[in-house]
DNA sequence: TATGAATGAGGGTTCATTCAT
DNA sequence: TATGAATGAACCCTCATTCAT
């Protein structure tokens, strides 16, 4: 990584905390200039704009969720395994690791425009149609009760997606803790009987 | 209701369609006011200032869910029903109604300082306590799995709350079809075997 | 005109002396706000934008010089008292009355850009066409010298517009007598014995 | 020419090229850099600011003009020749060769503040003495009929000059042509019917 | 009540210029 | 020489709010 990229990640990952923090539209670019220990016009040598530094936020966010959650649940052939595997890795995301970026790509769902707002929209909606084959296929197979797989997605969405809302990671309850917890509300009761059950503390 | 406080919830349900539809920071007073036929200072002899009005908004969103919602589903003695009305009351406040006061609540979470904030997070606690003693209630009572009831009580709100996101009106789940499949998603793996189920179509 | 119109008139005027002495790119919106009396936000109460205030002048210049130099030169059936009455009320246009905004019109010629600049240019053509049309003629009707119609507009126009950088109204030439003398300059030579020649002082 | 020197002349050139296409106020340093195919901060070891590199542009126009114009022009003994001369070797050098630096020196005339502005402003008023008093001498040799030698100087500037306003080196008129036209234009009718006239196309 | 006019503070952005490397 | 990085000052413009009418 050139000195240059190192500079700009190091602005995306700090803009991103202040974004995470205050909301985009009330931060100011001098908030995120002295956060990142530079000047304005400093900042702006970097970046092309607001809005091109937001969609970067969002954009590397995107990345560390393919990377991280996305790609190595995908590798599992079984699709209830897929599903699991996927929202414990996406709890464990939201809970442990660069969050900041994941929470603006989720608070700043209507703030881009254009463009960039529509490729950022592609690459969530991947992941929807991904949770939405493999509730599919986990039918199909009868590996789970049937259900809507749309408003099963959703659902599986809006319970581990939440967590950026209320999680506070100096509470009682770990992020692992919190993985295991929600994998046994939602599937536990999800998977029919000649699925053999995983012990549960 | 005199005429100044039918002017006033005019304004509050009309700014709360702007701030929906635009969020908070970035519309303008003047927005505001030409929603409601009104110029900016007109809009101010109702109003205060601006975060008085998103406080209203939140407050009056407060209401009508406390009414539409946690009352009538609190009167359930079965705590089991008690969960599953909340819920779909809940939806339904979401895809049918005044939902976009109920949005600003959900995404204006952190804009609001001060007392103003302390005022409507004391109300949002209540409902999380008012989940987590109905889940803990029906665990005491045998009629659902053990879990923890706190990340059952997220879970609850996330995956519910979730739909202000990505719900539309216009396409093909009606928001009764929306109710039912959440509650049976939820529940239905829930509930233990003593609890006679409910046919689901 | 109503007490907004009158308003938004004095700044296009205040605003054409102030682009006039500074240039358009050197002077701020702050330079234009101090001048009119008002403040920053105060003046953008009246105008769009710094490049609307510049159309504004140049529209306002091409109306004063369109009513009080060509609309009455344009009445002489005579082409020679046509061209002769035009420079008189152009010279005097521009030493004697509102030339400032005739200035602004003239210097920046290449500011606007798009339509603006298009509605302003074809305003500007049309007078080339005029004197065009009325040197074609006047040669077809044998009161001046053969000469290229084309050359010759600009070069009338040169002459004539070229005085907003030298002239100066404190100086010992009057507007009248450079007027007579420019005219005499460019027209004396050209008419033809057949036309009788004006006593000159 | 050492090579330290060349380049700025390189410099000079196109700076001159850039302000004349986009104006000195709206042309940035970079531009200038960019087109000189040098970094800000190259562009900036070989010129003191850009105020210099104005203050350069218009002096080495001055030169040019000052070679090719006015030094051949005034050896002319006749004074009638002189300012036809003059007229003709100006029309070409605006409309064939190095015009944008004479261009930037028209446009900015008041752009450069203090001194550089006193200096450039000498240069350009020992043209208009120039001018005046070859009128004045063809008067006195009774070469030309009476007119005001100052409005004859200006008006043969601005008709002369305004030329880099209008003039397209892609159009019908050549340079050559316009030459002829704006000399038999301005000089056959000024001059008496004592001067042999010269035979017009 | 209602409004046109006004404003202080701040918004994002650009710019001429400098300097360590 | 050359450059990437940095900056203070200024830019145009917007905003929530006030007030005389």
């Amino acid at each position: 990584m050139t000195r240059a990229e190192s500079t700009r990640r190091r602005i995306v990952v700090t803009a991103a905390r202040v974004f995470c923090e205050q909301g985009y539209a009330a931060s100011g670019m001098e908030d995120v200039a002295r956060a990142c220990g530079l000047t304005k016009a400093g900042l702006y040598h970097h970046i092309r704009s607001k809005e091109q530094l937001l969609f970067e936020i969002q954009s590397y966010g995107m990345d560390v969720f393919e990377e991280q959650v996305l790609r190595p649940a995908a590798e599992h052939a079984h699709p209830l395994r897929r599903l699991e595997d996927c929202l414990e890795r996406n709890v464990l995301l939201l809970t442990k690791r660069r969050s900041q970026e994941i929470a603006v790509i989720l608070h700043e769902h209507n703030t881009l425009k254009g463009d960039a707002r529509a490729r950022i929209n592609a690459r969530k909606k991947r992941y929807v149609r991904f949770l939405e084959q493999a509730f599919r296929e986990a039918m199909r197979r009868r590996l789970i009760r049937r259900v809507n797989p749309r408003v099963a997605a959703f659902s599986f969405l809006g319970m581990v997606l939440w967590i950026y809302k209320w999680f506070r990671s100096d509470g009682v309850l770990s992020p692992e803790r919190l993985a295991r917890e929600m994998r046994a509300l939602f599937f536990d009761g999800l998977a029919l009987e000649t699925q053999p059950r995983r012990a549960r503390p």
